[in-house]
DNA sequence: TTTAGCACTCGGAACGACAGAGTGCTAAAA
DNA sequence: TTTTAGCACTCTGTCGTTCCGAGTGCTAAA
C-alpha cells in the first residue's frame, strides 16, 4: 500500500489531534482539521489503511486511533513542521539560563529547571565533561592522624572528593611525596589513564612507601571514575506525575530516574545533534512508554555533554525539539565563552 | 472519663494491630489480641468511650476504629513496650554501616541506605556539622583568565566549591592575595562568621583591590553559607509508593522531600535523643499523613547531625524507634572514632 | 472513488441488589 | 452497676445488569 498525501495528512492530523488532547481520535473529530473536504467515511477508510501499514492503532474496537511508535517517528520525521520559540520566549529562556553563567553545575541546573518548567517533562543533563578531560589538580588535605581528604579538580571544572583512612600516621613527608607523585603521574594526564591497573604498578614502585600511599591514590582512582561516570542532574521530576497514560510504570520509571548511571549512558549515547526515542525505540525497558529527545551541546566546538527531556510519547515534538535545541545551543555558547577566556 | 487499665489495653490493641494490618478495627477482632476475656459488646462500649476521649476515631460509621493522632500518641509515651534490635540485626547493621567508613557522607549514605531497608520508609540524614564548624582551608584554582574555582573545606570536612567570574583579568598576584587575606580572616573562623556584612568592610579594607577580589569573597561567603545549610541525604524514597495510605498527597510529599533545606530544618530542630511527630504534629503540612522518627547522633560528646525517617503514621514504633537509636549511636561512634584520631 | 446508512462492538457510567462488617442501643442477666 | 446477648441499622464494596455514546466496518448506492 503506498503513501498517499491524503494518507499523510490524515496521519499528521491525528497525531497532532492526539498530541493535544491525549484521546484516541476518531474519524468525525477530524473533519474540521484537514484543509480539504471529505466524509467520515473516506477519513475511515484511510485510516484502516494507515492502522493496516503500522501507523496507526486502536486501544480497542470502537475507539478512535492513537500513533504507534512508527507512526510517531514518520510525523517527525516526514511530516512535522518545526515551531520555533518565539523572541520572546527565547529572551525569557536566555534570561533564565544566562542567570547561573559561572558555574557550569548552576549553569545547568538553570537549563534543566526551564526546560522542565516549559515542556512539563523530566529534564536530565550531563556536566561538560569530554572523554579528553584531565586532572587539573590534585590535593591532599590530613583531617586526623590517619585520615585524609583526597581532591581531585579536572580540567572540565568538575571537583570530586572524598576521605580516605591510611594505615600509617600521615606525616608531612606524607604529603609531600603525594604531590610528588601527582605531579609526576597525573597532573595534565586524561582522567581515563588513571586505572586501578597502572595505579598497582605506580604504588609497587613506590617501595617502601607503598603501604603508607596506596590508600590515597586508590581513593584518587575513586574520584576520576566518579568524575568520568559525569554528574547527572535531574529536574522536574515531578512534572511526571502530570501524564496520566504513564500509569502504574511511573515508579519504575522515577527509580530509573534516580540512578544516575543509565541516564549519564542515554544522553551521551544519543547521536549528535538531537536524538529522539520514541517509546519502544528505547533499550531501557523502564522507557517504554516514554519518549526521550536528547540535544548534545558543543563547548568550544567538540561535543561536551547533552540535555535531555523524558516525558510521555505524546510529547510536542514539533515544539520541544526547537526548545531543546536552542536550550543546548544557548548552554554551549555560555561554557563556551566562560571557559576559553 | 478516666482511661482505666483495660481501655490502656484496648487501646494499645487496636493501635498494634492497625499498625500491623492496615485496616480500621473493629471489636470482634480484638478478641483474640487481649489477655482478658470480655465479650465484644464490652469492647464496642469502651472503644465508644476511648473514641469519645480522641483517641480513636472512625472513617465513616460502621468501620471499625483507627488511631487518633492522640490515641498514637499517648501510645508511644505510656503503652508502648520497645522491642530492641536482636543481636543479630545489630551485627547486620554494623556490618553495612561500617563499611562505608573513612568518609562521612558514605557513612551515611549506607546508614541511609540500611534504615530504609529496613523500615520501609523514605531515611534522610544530615551531614555531620556542628554550629561550631569552622573554615580548614580555602583554594583558589585559576580556571580562565578571568575564571576561578573557588573550594572551601570544613573543619567537619564538608567541602564545597564554586566557579566564580572576576571583572579583572587573574594574575598569580591575585591568587597570592587571596591566600594572604584567608589566612588572616577566614581560616579557623567559624563558618558563621562569614557573613556577606563582614565581607563588606573587608573588601572595603583591601583598597585599589576591592575590584579585583570581591567576587571572590562573595562566592566564599556562598559556599559558607552553602556548609552551614548542611546537606541533606536522602534515601528509599520511593519505598513511600508502598505505603497507600499516604494516598493522593504522596506527590507533594515527593517534592517535599527534594527540596533539603526544610528537611535540614526539620532534623536539626528534632529535640536531643529521639524525636517523634505524628501526623498533624508535624508543622509542615506536607507531613500531615506521615510520621517522622528523628534520632540525632553525637561526634565527641556534642550534637552533630541526625538520621530520621518519614513514612505513614503506622510506623511499627516499637521496633523502629530503637531501632533508629542504635543507628545513630553507631553512625556517631564512628564519627568520633574516625575524627578524634 | 466517495458517500450515506446501518448494524455491531466495546467501554464506561449508572443503578439496584446484596453480602459483610461493624456499630449503637435496649433489655435481660450477673 | 456492669456485662452480655440480641437486633436493627448503617455504610462500603462487589457483582450483574442495563443503557448510552462513540466509533468502527461493511454494503450498496451515487
Amino acid at each position: 500500500m503506498e503513501m498517499t498525501q491524503r494518507k499523510q495528512k490524515i496521519l499528521a492530523a491525528v497525531v497532532e489531534s492526539y498530541i493535544r488532547t491525549g484521546e484516541p481520535v476518531g474519524s468525525k473529530n477530524l473533519l474540521g482539521e484537514l484543509d480539504f473536504s471529505v466524509s467520515s467515511a473516506t477519513i475511515r477508510n484511510e485510516m484502516a489503511d494507515l492502522a493496516e501499514m503500522g501507523y496507526l492503532e486502536q486501544p480497542h474496537t470502537s475507539a478512535g486511533r492513537v500513533p504507534t511508535t512508527l507512526g510517531y517517528r514518520y510525523y517527525i520525521d516526514k511530516l512535522m513542521n518545526k515551531l520555533e520559540p518565539t523572541e520572546e520566549d527565547r529572551r525569557a529562556i536566555a534570561k533564565t539560563v544566562s542567570s547561573g553563567s559561572g558555574d557550569p553545575e548552576q549553569l545547568l541546573e538553570k537549563a534543566g529547571e526551564v526546560i522542565a518548567r516549559l515542556t512539563g517533562c523530566a529534564a536530565v543533563s550531563t556536566m561538560p565533561l569530554g572523554e579528553k578531560a584531565t586532572v587539573r589538580r590534585a590535593e591532599i588535605v590530613p583531617v586526623g592522624t590517619r585520615t585524609a581528604m583526597i581532591v581531585l579538580l579536572t580540567s572540565a571544572g568538575t571537583l570530586k572528593s572524598k576521605a580516605c583512612r591510611s594505615d600509617m600516621p600521615i606525616t608531612p613527608q606524607t604529603v609531600e611525596r603525594f604531590y610528588s607523585v601527582c605531579a609526576a603521574h597525573f597532573v595534565g594526564k586524561p582522567l581515563e589513564d588513571i586505572s586501578t591497573v597502572m595505579l598497582q604498578t605506580l604504588v609497587a614502585s613506590l617501595g617502601e612507601h607503598a603501604l603508607e600511599m596506596s590508600s590515597f591514590f586508590v581513593t584518587l582512582a575513586d574520584l576520576a571514575a566518579d568524575a568520568l561516570s559525569s554528574d547527572v542532574l535531574l529536574e522536574g521530576q515531578s512534572n511526571l506525575f502530570n501524564h496520566r497514560e504513564l500509569g502504574g510504570n511511573i515508579i519504575e520509571l522515577m527509580e530509573f530516574l534516580r540512578k544516575g548511571e543509565p541516564i549519564s549512558k542515554l544522553l551521551s549515547k544519543g547521536k549528535d545533534g538531537i536524538d529522539i526515542k520514541i517509546g519502544t525505540e528505547n533499550e531501557y525497558k523502564q522507557l517504554a512508554n516514554s519518549s526521550v529527545i536528547i540535544s548534545h551541546y558543543d563547548v568550544n566546538g567538540s561535543r561536551s555533554g547533552a540535555l535531555g527531556i523524558i516525558g510521555p510519547t505524546r510529547l510536542n515534538y514539533a515544539k520541544l525539539i526547537p526548545y531543546m535545541q536552542f536550550v543546548s545551543g544557548l548552554v554551549g555558547d555560555i561554557l563556551s565563552e566562560s571557559i576559553d577566556d
